[in-house]
RNA sequence: GGGCGAAUACCAGAGUGGCCAAAUGGGGCAGACUGUAAAUCUGCUGGUUUAUACCUUCGGUGGUUCGAAUCCAUCUUCGCCCA
């Protein structure tokens, strides 16, 4: 398999520095990806550039993930954040090793092939730099001039950006480029794989290299993945998308994919799945006849959930999917047993209220606001109903002034509420 | 160190003594339509038991005034320019 083919029919090509190729081509090659260490999961915004890597793997190349320590305390111009907070050492090796489990699920790390997979941190190598001796070894081969001209740096100098920059994000770009001269050096990385915000700080490495050791080092980016409205790409109204089940679960994980526009599916299943052409073609086809099965949505929520999760996650979440929005789910709820009940909202925020409250016929709008905060405000419970937006165990609440009743249980403890059409709020009675 | 300017809700941004809970746009949430999609249309987007009402908000503090996001003083933060 060769990593640039299969990268361009997957639309994960943005830039390519001229020679990788042939680089590539010749030998067996080692490349790096970046990751912030910021949290002790990855989440799908993370996904392409591990896809990257996994292709890369899989065609016969070693793939370095490099979690940014060092870099993540600095911030990168380009990303627009705020300050960073500074992890202290024990939440970085923390955050690491979470990240390297994550990262197994698809890289290989373990085995003896020559290409497994590597984890290394930037702090390591950069925590007893001192700053006298990077500013004599390294800022000396770069030019202020030439750090100037990179987009991320004139877009935050120029006149309209109220911003200003400060010395620390713009070494940023040295810090990073000597991350690449570093591995370049240990590893013989010779080539960095990143988005194509990145494009600039990758080169500052390249350029680093050729200027320190005369040696020659290769860029590929990868477009930044959007959505076809504009939003942004991973964001739900809860937050970001994890990869660790305990930040999000499997059903909203699975929801997420299965949510995705027509239009962006396709993108993302060349993307995000290692289904094959053919095999792509034929449902981007079947998506055609009949838009309204999804069978893109389908098998790419299908596809991803199982790899980051398991088999078994996937199957529960079709089932909970398909109890919750059945046009039946009313009388079903009804005739769940607590087992499947508790299954079907796993991972679903859940209230403990007390028995009492319900069997003394508290107001809906006290019991969602002052006892379980479903809804923020009585303000906001009262627009939402009279809006038709919140339903009691799918049934949908009409009356604001609405009283509770032990007939709303389910299985005598459980209340299900819902804002929206999607979101759900156990109760649990006690 | 000197000069100038800015700070308004999630973001951008209007408002420069009462008609301001604060225009507009974006975003977000919800409803309708559909396919748990997109587009479109509608409503909401500080809080309070229904509200032509009250309370809390326009960087902080103090003041002027019957009345302040708006005027004054002072502090803080940020930006630009000069050194």
């Amino acid at each position: 398999m060769d990593f640039i083919d299969e990268l361009t029919w997957r639309g994960m090509i943005h830039t390519v520095m001229p020679g990788t190729e042939e680089q590539l081509k010749k030998e067996m090659t080692t490349a790096y990806l970046g990751i912030d260490p910021t949290a002790d999961s990855l989440h799908i915004g993370h996904l392409v550039g591990v896809m990257m890597l996994k292709h890369f793997q899989r065609s016969g190349h070693k793939p370095i993930a490099l979690v940014g320590g060092a870099t993540g305390m600095i911030g990168d111009p380009s990303m627009k954040s705020q300050e960073r907070k500074l992890l202290d050492e024990a939440t970085l090796r923390h955050n690491q090793e979470a990240i390297k489990k994550q990262l197994a699920k698809f890289l290989d790390f373990d085995s003896d092939a020559p290409n497994a997979a590597e984890l290394v941190n930037n702090y390591d190598w950069m925590k007893n730099f001192s700053f006298l001796d990077f500013i004599r070894d390294v800022g000396k081969h770069i030019t202020v001039n030439y750090m100037m001209s990179k987009d991320s740096v004139k877009k935050r100098l120029s006149r309209d950006s109220n911003e200003g920059m400060s010395f620390t994000e713009f070494s940023y770009q040295l810090v990073q480029g000597y991350d690449f001269l570093n591995l370049y050096r240990e590893k013989n990385c010779r080539l960095q794989l990143g988005g194509s915000d990145q494009w600039g700080n990758i080169t500052t490495g390249t350029e680093l290299i050729r200027r320190t050791l005369g040696g020659e080092a290769f860029a590929l980016t990868c477009p930044l993945i959007t959505k076809a409205d504009g939003g942004k790409f991973g964001k739900t109204e809860s937050g970001n998308v994890w990869l660790d089940p305990a930040y999000t679960s499997p059903y909203k994980f699975y929801q997420f994919w299965l949510n995705v526009s027509d239009e962006d599916a396709e993108k993302y299943i060349k993307i995000f799945t290692e289904l094959g052409r053919e095999e792509i073609e034929a449902l981007v086809a079947e998506q055609k006849a009949d838009p309204g099965l999804r069978p893109l949505q389908k098998r790419l929520a299908k596809e991803i959930t199982t790899m980051v999760h398991s088999a078994e996650d996937y199957e529960k979440a079709v089932e909970a999917s398909q109890i919750l929005f059945s046009n039946k789910a009313g009388e079903t709820l009804h005739k769940l047993d607590e087992h499947t009940l508790l299954d079907v909202f796993e991972g679903v925020p859940t209230f403990e209220v007390s028995r009492q409250d319900i069997e003394s016929g508290i107001r809906m709008a006290d019991l969602l606001t002052d006892k379980a905060a479903v809804f923020p405000s009585k303000g906001e419970f009262r627009k939402m109903v009279q809006g038709g937006g919140v339903s009691v165990n799918k049934e949908k609440l009409t009356d604001p002034n609405a009283e509770a009743s032990t007939d709303l249980l389910l299985n005598d403890r459980y209340i299900i509420v819902q804002r929206g059409k999607k979101n759900y709020y156990l109760l649990i009675v006690k």
